[in-house]
DNA sequence: GTCTATATACCGATAGAC
DNA sequence: GTCTATCGGTATATAGAC
């Protein structure tokens, strides 16, 4: 069940997704050409297609590379339970209360997402082209194992609250904070420190532990 | 400074919104054609740049649209400080607490929010864009007063935090909920019920109050 | 105010030389 | 593996009849 159909070097592969990946995160894929992508990465359209057959699955590859890269760092992020613990980590390891879990996470992610814009505005897209079938890849190869790691902390912290709606909860505060930055600015007592990382998490990590009111 | 270059019925003008900003609020402006825009309408394109003179001139004036006529529903949600209060209202008006007045906040954003989805999508498209201009305009003509009213609840209920960023993490709460619909069933501990506005409101109003520990 | 017809440019995708 | 050249289709936008 051999799948190449052409014969590619790696590198001329990934040149080509490390190029039409911020092309799609900016103008999505109705809003990028083939003849962008050919021209971002310096060779012609003819090129673009011995690689990938069509214009759709070189979105799909570059939803995949972007994504998969991604879910790495998240793994890092997370108090991991899917993974064996290093054995010399786990002598020393030190007994965190629930708040400073739940400060270390949120520092870590918000940075990690912070980082680059590309996957959180791809996320966004797929979000809203709500395409079935690409969702599914996403939450199978992609979010499947995090999103579980994050069930376990949700559950852990809040072991009266359902843990589902929890994870989104934290992963939206962050993510929203994010995504308004450029309008944020335009807005009534918006400041540029509301854009740092470290003033989000610390803000998002302060309602979540003791809410609004508290 | 007359601006009408053509004779029009504002019939035929809101006809072509109301056709245009499903098509946009799904597909994007990149997405969508003046042809797919027509043929929505039952017209010809050339009736549509009859009273259109560009795309970008349609799209626009479809965020407008679409942006104001949820502006009013919004001012119905807020404690509203910036305009008169009913006379026989003030008179049986109500003294609800703190926790009182942030339920009902959430509950009726929630429901605003999630009854017609064109306005968060359009919405969540402007944020990817981010053209400065469009941000701007929706900023002064849209968003102006009603985040006033936010910052003023979010000043009464959390005196000590920004209440920028509190107004964010609030509206992002909830619209990430309702954003990531398409995505929540194929995640671990998904239901069908964490899309119900009343259970989606119940539960951001538990974690503003409370935190997720408490 | 709506139409048909059309100008001009760009789109995705392919053929075939090297 | 990359190129030039090109096909057929569609895009935005306009001209001009009715």
């Amino acid at each position: 069940m051999a799948k190449a159909k052409f014969s590619t070097t790696p590198e001329a592969l990934s040149a080509i997704l490390n190029a039409a990946i911020p092309l799609f995160s900016l103008s999505g894929f109705s809003g990028v050409s083939m003849r962008h992508v050919a021209s971002a990465v310096g060779v012609s359209i003819a090129t673009i297609y011995h690689h990938f057959p069509d214009k759709e699955t070189l979105y799909l590859r570059c939803i995949e590379e972007a994504f998969a890269s991604k879910a790495l760092g998240l793994a890092e992020v997370l108090p991991n339970e899917s993974t064996v613990l290093d054995a010399a980590e786990d002598k020393n390891a030190v007994q965190y209360t629930k708040a400073e879990q739940l400060e270390r996470f949120i520092y870590r992610f918000t940075c990690l997402m912070s980082e680059d814009s590309h996957f959180r505005r791809l996320f966004q897209r797929e979000l809203l082209d709500a395409d079935e079938a690409r969702l599914r890849i996403l939450a199978r190869d992609v979010f499947q194992n995090q999103f579980k790691d994050m069930l376990a902390l949700a559950k852990k912290l809040a072991p009266e609250s359902d843990p589902h709606l929890t994870v989104i909860s934290m992963v939206g505060l962050i993510l929203f904070h994010l995504e308004t930055t450029p309008l944020r600015s335009l807005m009534p007592g918006g400041l540029p420190e509301h854009n740092d990382p470290e003033v989000i998490s610390k803000h998002v990590t302060h309602l979540l532990l003791n809410g609004v009111i508290a």
